[in-house]
DNA sequence: GGGCTATGCATGGATTTCCATAAGATGCGG
DNA sequence: CCGCATCTTATGGAAATCCATGCATAGCCC
């Protein structure tokens, strides 16, 4: 059970280094996997494990900086650079866009392992807060489109009453969409659909505020 | 009204650098200040306006980059780094700890511009943010202990009952207790103490959940 | 057409919250 | 000792919410 619940890409072009690499995490009891390219490594089927991408900055295809720049977008496993021709603003660059660390050769093999247990330590940390994240979005897309309007009305602090004025609908149908939502989104109570309507960025339309600053 | 709603400290040994620093800045309209050592700086006082840090890396009394962990737990403005002996260890070191850039001489005075105005709207935001935050505490200040126990069981979404229940008090009172809470805090319905609870991290203690997933 | 979902409205009763008024006990500081 | 803040409880009525049942319309898929 060591060396299966995590995983190390490891994208450089120099094949001494990769091996280097992949023997140094295997004497650590890490599976590793190793491509040669930029392109390789997007294409590439990778497994949805906690995990963490060591990347060199000078890579055949593309540079290791717009390669981070390009999967950024979307979920991507946090980045180790590392580096034989490193300056300083690629380093400032790297670590502004996210990157755990950013180490130049030569390098201790315990800075890379430190950095690599921050990595994946980080990447658990994501992973967690995504799955919980998508379970309160899987909930949002089975509202109906009249209750996502319900929704943000609610939250905002109006009364049912206000609400429904707000829609033109009559309060008593409002009271069913607000159940409906309450149900759906599985809300114990209405302070856990405003913390849901947080996380999820819905913002307050109508705050009832009163005379606050 | 160009240079005196915001202000750029200088913090550096050698004082041509400090000269031409402050006549780049000047040039531009910004006011400067200029320090020949980090003991200068700190015991300063700094006017209360936008502002941001440019900060050698190599000084008499202590390292910058020790200042700014020094500094980094009260307020303090944005962190321009700059210095003559860079490394990147420093830098990503520099950066991590949020600094916002970290410049390695000779650098170009667009650079050093390009810097300073984001660490100085950087700045604006951050002020923004604690002023809101600061009146939200000043609120939570003048709440009484019990009130501050009450507070947390009302944002659980706890009914008054069952708070009441919690306390080993009778509904009544915690009735008053929470309307109390409502007036002191502002708040203009339940969903705005929920937020103001989540911006003041009260912990939720008693989740009234149901059944979700 | 028949089933399904989304949307809409109403009535009625149980529960809860909101608000005002009244009032007692405690403890602290001037 | 007096005043003040805090914490406590009670009563009673107005307003709002929660819940269930029943029903109507419109659009969509099979």
């Amino acid at each position: 059970m060591t060396g299966h619940d995590r995983i190390v890409f490891i994208v450089d072009d120099d094949e001494r280094i990769r091996e280097a690499l992949g023997e140094l995490l295997a004497s650590h009891g890490i599976d590793a996997v190793t491509f040669g390219s930029a392109g390789d490594y997007i294409r590439a089927d990778k497994p949805d494990i906690p995990s963490c991408l060591i990347l060199d900055v000078e890579l055949p295809d593309i540079n290791g900086l717009d390669l981070q720049r390009q999967i950024a977008a979307g979920d991507h496993p946090p980045i180790v650079f590392i580096t034989g021709h490193g300056d300083i603003p690629s380093s400032v660059r790297a670590i502004k866009h996210g990157a755990v660390d950013f180490l130049a050769k030569p390098f201790s093999d315990a800075d890379l392992m430190a950095a690599i247990d921050a990595a994946i330590g980080e990447d658990r940390r994501k992973r967690a807060e995504r799955a919980d994240l998508g379970k309160l979005r899987q909930r949002y897309l089975e509202l109906t489109p009249r209750e996502r309007e319900v929704l943000p009305l609610v939250v905002s602090g109006l009364l049912n009453k206000q609400a429904a004025a707000e829609l033109g609908i009559s309060e008593v149908t409002l009271q069913i969409h607000r159940r409906n939502v309450m149900h759906k989104m599985a809300a114990a109570s209405l302070a856990d659909l405003v913390r849901m309507a947080e996380r999820l960025e819905i913002p307050v339309t109508h705050s009832r505020r009163a005379g606050g600053s």
